[in-house]
DNA sequence: TAAGTGCGTCGTT
DNA sequence: AACGACGCACTTA
């Protein structure tokens, strides 16, 4: 109880909800102002989505039909059309700009690393984009998977690669290696 | 040409 | 002060 409590704090989730999907039990994490946390299944913290999915107020309802339908469009390698509102409160100003250039990344299309710290206005700030890529608290529909290394090369996930590999072959997009 | 090494540079812990 | 989901120049074989 008190470790549920602490995790809700510090990462400020009020409501966690399940997905069920093709590929397993997503959970989506929601606060007061928007959806704020997607988590890959995993068995180790299916436990604890009953504690949490308990007094679900009708917005936050709302909210979680369309992460619902967005993650199975992303999933299945489909323009994702409408998102709830994200919570990315928790992150860095510099976070934010990285996750909203990723935002801007099309269905089937991807950009390097370099390109995207370009993006956010500092070419030499590489390593520091990778870095934010891997704090992407809403992995798939907050699109990093799509975030290369030069030369079309896979690059890192925080997921794992197998996830970053599925999702890029989905959308049709060839990586070199 | 492919694979390996070194190092700059920036945000975060 | 140290560490990356990098990138580039520069060795080697």
């Amino acid at each position: 109880m008190k470790d549920m409590n602490a995790a809700v704090q510090t990462k400020n989730w009020n409501w966690t909800l399940p997905i069920q999907t093709r590929d397993g039990e997503f959970l989506a994490h929601y606060s007061s102002k928007g959806l704020c946390g997607l988590d890959f299944p995993d068995e180790e913290a299916r436990d604890k989505v009953r504690a949490y999915a308990v007094n679900i107020p009708s917005e936050v309802q709302r909210w979680h039909q369309q992460t619902t339908k967005a993650l199975e469009n992303a999933l299945a390698g489909r323009l994702v059309t409408e998102l709830p509102p994200l919570d990315l409160s928790g992150g860095t100003d510099f976070q934010r700009r990285v996750w909203r250039v990723l935002k801007g990344i099309g269905c089937g299309r991807t950009l390097s690393y370099g390109e995207v710290a370009d993006e956010v206005g500092d070419r030499k700030a590489v390593r520091a984009v990778g870095r934010a890529c891997g704090a992407n608290p809403i992995p798939v529909l907050i699109p990093c998977h799509r975030v290369l290394a030069s030369k079309q090369k896979i690059g890192g996930f925080s997921g794992g690669l197998d996830w970053k590999r599925k999702l890029l072959a989905r959308e049709g997009i060839l990586l070199l290696e």
